[in-house]
RNA sequence: GGUUCGGUAGCUCAGCUGGAUAGAGCGUCAUCCUUCUAAGAUGAGGGCCAUUGGUUCGAAUCCAAUCCGAAUCACCA
C-alpha cells in the first residue's frame, strides 16, 4: 500500500477508536509538509475539530499518538502547528522504499485491465497534417500508452475521412491544372502534392467567383454557380453511384496521400492497430435508426426524416436520418461505435477529436446510451484546444497553417545546431549524429505540446522557436544523460546499508514514489500533461541534489550505494514517464 | 439568445476534490565550471489570482451575478 493511503486509513481507523466518528479514508487529507515546517506529511485537522468540539491543539496530539503507536515503524514524530499535524516519516521507511524499489518495474498493473480503443489522428486525404493534427496525434498516442502502462490492453484506431466533396475538389483540380503530374514526376512528398491542388481549386473557385460577381452576380449565387464548384458536386455523384474512372483518380490520389502520411507517421511515431476509412463506414448505422425507430428512441417527421429529441437532457433535437433516406454524420459514428464494439469488444472507447465537437460527442453518447449499445457508458471524448497562432486561428485558405512535416524538419535542424554548438557528442557516428537530433527534436515539439491541460487551447508562436531549456523536453533528456553518465563510471551494482538520509536524499525518495499516483491522475483525466510536470520536476529536483551532493565522490562509501540507486531510479522513472510521452532519452546528450 | 470551456507574473503555463507566506519556465539582473555533462544550479525582481457579492474558522479554488474571449447550438465531416 502506498504511504498517503496508509496513513488516511490509518488516520480514519484511529479517529473512529478515539471519537467514534465514521470518516472514509478520502475525506482525510494528507498533503506534503510545506518545506518551512518540521515534518513530511500533514494532517489538516479542522475537518473533524468542528464536529468533535475540541480544539485542534488536543485532537492533533491524541490523533498524532494514536497513529504513531499505530504505525510505529514509520512514524517517527510529529508537531501540530495552528491546526496542521505533521508526522516525520522514518528513516528506515524512506531507505527500505529506495532498496526494494524495481527499476524495471515502477508501476503496479491495475487489478481490473479493461481492452479501451483509443481513436486519434483522423486526417483528411486532401491536404498534409498540420500543427493541429501533430497535437492531437501525440495526446492520442500518449494516452494510449499511459493506458498500457497501467496494464490495461489499449486498441489504437485511426478514422480517415477519404470521402466527400473536399476530396473531390483536389481531384478536379488535378484534371484541370496537372497535365498529369504525379508525386514522384514532381519529386514531392504524396499529401503536399494533393494538398497543392486543393489550393488550386480554391484560388481557381475564388477567381471564377469573383468574375461572376464582377458580372453583376451575388457573391451567394455566385458560390453556387462556379463551373468548378458544379464539376466538384457532380464528381461527388458519380464517385457514390459507383462510376469507374472516378472511382480509378479518387483512388489512385489517395494512395499519393497515404505515402505521404505513412512517411509522417513513422516519423513521429505514431501507429495504429486498425485503420477505418469512411468511405467503407459512411454507410453504417442505417439499421440503427430502424432498431431506434422500433424502440422509440427516434422519431418519425412528416417529411419522413428520423430525429431523437433530447429536449429531456438539455440538448436539442438532432437529426438521424435524412428525408431523402441517407445518414449523416452522427448516424455513421453510432453505426462506427457499434462496429467497433463488435470488432474489437471493447470496455471504453476513447475518441480524441477537438473541442468543436464537443457537443457532438456529448450527443453520440447519449444516444448509444439511449439504444442501449454495449460500452455506451464508456464512451469518452478526449477533447482538446486549438493551437492557435499568435495572430489568431490557423486557416488554411489564408496560408497560415503551421504544415507538421516542416515544423519537425525544423525542430531537428535546430537540435542539430545546438547540439553541434554545445560539442559534446564527438565520439558519436554519423547514424548515431542522426539519430539524436531527432530524438531531440522531436522530443522538444512533443513535450511542448503535451505538457498543457489538453482541454486548453494552445499559442504557438512560430516566430520564437521551441525552448530547449527549463520546462522542455530536452531539459528532461539532458537530466536522464547526465544521470547515466555518472552510472557509466561509478557501475549500477548497490548494497544499501543502514544509513541516515539527507533532506534531499529523501526529497528524492519521496518525489519518486509518486509516479504512480501520477500516472493513475493522467489516466483518469485523459491528462498527459500530469506526466510532463511531473517529469520536470523530478529532473529539476534531480539537479539541485546533483548540484549539492556528489555521487561519484560521495563522503562515504553507504552513502555512494544509496545515491547510485537514486540515480538508477530516477533515471528509470524519467525513461519511463517520457516514454509514454512518446519521447525518447538519449544515455548522452 | 441557450449550452460548454477559458480569464493567475511582461510572455507561456501549473495550482482548482477549500488549508500554512499563490508556484514554474521564458525574458531581465547578479552569482557559480582546475571536483560526477553549465541543454545545469543558486539568488533578485516581477501578482487587486477578470470584477462584485455570498458560503466558511479559512476562498485563486465552492456558489451567484457581471465583464471579456473561444467553441458550439448544420439535413458539413
Amino acid at each position: 500500500m502506498n504511504l498517503i493511503t496508509n496513513l488516511k486509513q490509518t488516520a480514519a481507523d484511529s479517529l473512529l477508536h478515539l471519537y467514534q466518528v465514521n470518516l472514509q479514508p478520502d475525506q482525510v487529507l494528507v498533503n506534503a509538509t510545506k518545506p518551512e515546517f518540521e515534518g513530511d506529511y500533514t494532517i489538516v485537522l479542522f475537518a473533524f475539530v468542528k464536529q468533535l468540539g475540541k480544539s485542534p491543539d488536543a485532537v492533533g496530539n491524541e490523533l498524532g499518538t494514536a497513529m504513531q503507536k499505530a504505525l510505529p515503524s514509520i512514524i517517527t514524530n510529529f508537531n501540530i502547528v495552528k491546526g496542521f499535524l505533521n508526522f516525520t516519516i522514518s528513516n528506515d521507511y524512506w531507505l527500505e522504499y529506495i532498496k526494494n524499489a524495481d527499476a524495471k518495474n515502477l508501476v503496479p498493473p491495475t487489478t481490473i485491465p479493461q481492452k479501451i480503443m483509443v481513436e486519434y489522428s483522423s486526417p483528411n486525404t486532401n491536404k498534409p497534417l498540420h500543427l493541429g493534427h501533430l497535437r492531437n496525434n501525440f495526446l492520442g498516442w500518449s494516452i494510449a500508452e499511459i493506458l498500457k502502462l497501467q496494464g490495461h490492453e489499449v486498441v489504437k484506431t485511426c478514422i480517415v475521412n477519404d470521402r466527400g466533396i473536399h476530396i473531390c475538389k483536389s481531384m478536379i483540380a488535378w484534371q484541370l491544372f496537372a497535365n498529369g503530374a504525379t508525386p514522384s514526376s514532381t519529386h514531392k512528398k504524396g499529401d503536399h502534392f494533393v494538398g497543392d491542388y486543393y489550393v488550386k481549386y480554391n484560388d481557381a473557385f475564388k477567381a471564377e467567383v469573383a468574375g461572376l460577381v464582377a458580372g453583376g452576380m451575388t457573391q451567394e449565387l455566385a458560390e453556387k454557380e462556379a463551373s468548378i464548384f458544379k464539376a466538384a458536386q457532380e464528381m461527388l455523384l458519380k464517385w457514390e453511384q459507383g462510376d469507374a474512372a472516378t472511382l480509378d483518380l479518387w483512388k489512385r490520389m489517395n494512395s499519393w496521400v497515404y505515402e505521404g502520411f505513412e512517411v509522417t507517421y513513422k516519423k513521429i511515431g505514431s501507429d495504429f492497430v486498425k485503420t477505418y476509412y469512411e468511405s467503407n463506414t459512411y454507410l453504417l448505422g442505417k439499421e440503427l435508426v430502424e432498431e431506434g425507430l422500433t424502440k422509440k428512441v427516434f422519431y418519425q417527421k412528416e417529411d419522413s426524416s428520423v430525429w431523437i429529441d433530447l429536449t429531456g437532457d438539455g440538448l436539442d433535437e438532432k437529426i438521424v436520418r435524412r428525408k431523402d433516406g441517407t445518414s449523416v454524420y452522427m448516424t455513421q459514428d453510432i453505426g462506427l461505435a457499434q462496429l467497433k464494439q463488435k470488432e474489437f469488444n471493447n470496455d471504453a472507447s476513447i475518441y480524441v477529436v477537438g473541442d468543436e465537437q464537443n457537443y457532438h460527442f456529448k450527443v453520440l453518447k447519449l444516444i448509444c446510451q439511449k439504444l442501449q449499445l454495449p460500452a455506451a457508458d464508456g464512451i469518452y471524448h478526449l477533447s482538446y484546444g486549438m493551437v492557435e497562432l499568435p495572430t489568431g486561428k490557423m486557416k488554411s485558405r489564408e496560408g497560415t497553417v503551421v504544415d507538421a512535416d516542416d515544423l519537425v524538419d525544423a525542430m531537428i535542424a535546430i537540435s542539430k545546431e545546438k547540439t553541434e554548438a554545445l560539442g559534446k557528442v564527438s565520439d558519436f557516428t554519423a547514424d548515431q549524429l542522426s539519430e539524436l537530433y531527432n530524438t531531440i527534436g522531436l522530443g522538444a515539439l512533443k513535450f511542448f505540446l503535451l505538457r498543457v491541460d489538453p482541454k486548453k487551447k494552445m499559442i504557438f508562436n512560430p516566430e520564437e522557436s521551441i525552448d530547449f531549456h527549463g520546462f522542455t523536453g530536452p531539459f528532461i533528456q539532458y537530466t536522464h544523460a547526465r544521470i547515466k553518465s555518472i552510472l557509466r563510471k561509478t557501475g549500477i551494482d548497490v548494497a544499501i546499508t543502514n544509513n541516515e538520509l539527507l533532506p534531499l536524499e529523501k526529497q528524492l525518495a519521496i518525489e519518486l514514489s509518486t509516479f504512480p499516483a501520477i500516472i493513475n491522475e493522467a489516466a483518469e483525466n485523459l491528462d498527459p500533461s500530469k506526466v510532463a510536470i511531473y517529469a520536470f520536476n523530478l529532473a529539476k529536483l534531480f539537479n539541485t541534489f546533483y548540484a549539492e551532493l556528489s555521487i561519484a565522490n560521495a563522503e562515504s562509501e553507504t552513502k555512494k550505494q544509496v545515491r547510485i540507486q537514486l540515480g538508477i531510479l530516477t533515471a528509470a522513472t524519467l525513461q519511463k514517464a517520457m516514454s509514454v510521452l512518446g519521447i525518447a532519452v538519449p544515455e548522452q546528450m
